[in-house]
DNA sequence: GCGACAG
DNA sequence: ATCTTGTCGC
């Protein structure tokens, strides 16, 4: 009843994480990046309703060419570090009913800046074998250096001794975004895209464009 | 033992 | 994640 690489039993699910971090890449192999997919997922307030969306933008204009929805029920629940257990299985629908896959994808959420490396990027990344990206708004873990104020300016972010992610001011003055590496991308290429896709906000286009998405879904499913 | 803890 | 839009302030 459940994917590979994945599991509907909290129990199993480090063990697992601990099977599948090993084969995470964090070397630079995508092919010519055209389509860039953000995903997000939306909860509902007062039940286990969710609804996600994945939305692909040009890479070059950053309009949305394609838009991949899907609605469901939480079947996993939210524990810090097991994430992706609770949202990949609403994701990787949204994946499959894509007309063509993406080139790159951003995730609302950590890659490698995770416990066991292995945050939701990583493991969507994975999964699908696509260079995936990690871009949280909190820091989940480890020591950040200090970082200039000017968009652009980065300081990475270690635990245990290990490089896991990097602060990275995507807006003059803004609190920065958590960049990691979730598969097949470098830390200087994960920041370098994530630059790229927040040229007016802090957010990358890719991931503001799931979010309204999403919230749009759970309106019109709801009501106010 | 205590506190912290992506979304 | 979620309650919540415009508004006050640097």
């Amino acid at each position: 009843m459940t994917r590979p690489g994945l599991t509907s039993d909290p129990a199993e699910a480090e063990g697992l994480q601990g099977e599948l971090a090993p084969r995470v890449e964090l070397n630079d192999r995508l092919d010519p990046v055209r389509r860039v997919a953000g995903a997000d997922i939306a909860y509902e307030i007062g039940g286990d309703r969710l609804w996600a969306a994945v939305c692909v933008l040009d890479a070059t204009t950053l309009s949305v060419i394609e838009v991949a929805r899907f609605e469901g029920v939480a079947t996993f629940p939210y524990v810090p570090g097991l994430l992706s257990f609770r949202e990949l299985p609403a994701l990787l629908a949204c994946f499959e009913a894509l007309r063509r896959p993406a080139d790159l994808v951003v995730c609302d959420g950590n890659g490698i800046l995770h416990p066991r490396r292995l945050g939701v990027a990583s493991h969507l990344g994975l999964l699908l074998d696509v260079p995936a990206i990690g871009c949280a708004k909190n820091q989940l873990l480890g020591t950040a250096g200090s970082l200039g104020l000017a968009r652009g300016d980065h300081a990475p972010i270690e635990e245990a001794g290990e490089h896991v992610g990097d602060a990275l001011r995507t807006q003059p003055g803004v609190k920065p975004l958590y960049v990691s590496p979730g598969h097949r991308v470098s830390f200087a290429t994960a920041r370098a895209w994530v630059l790229k896709l927040a040229p007016t906000y802090r957010q990358p286009e890719v991931i503001r464009e799931a979010d309204q998405e999403v919230r749009r879904m759970r309106a019109a499913a709801t009501g106010a």
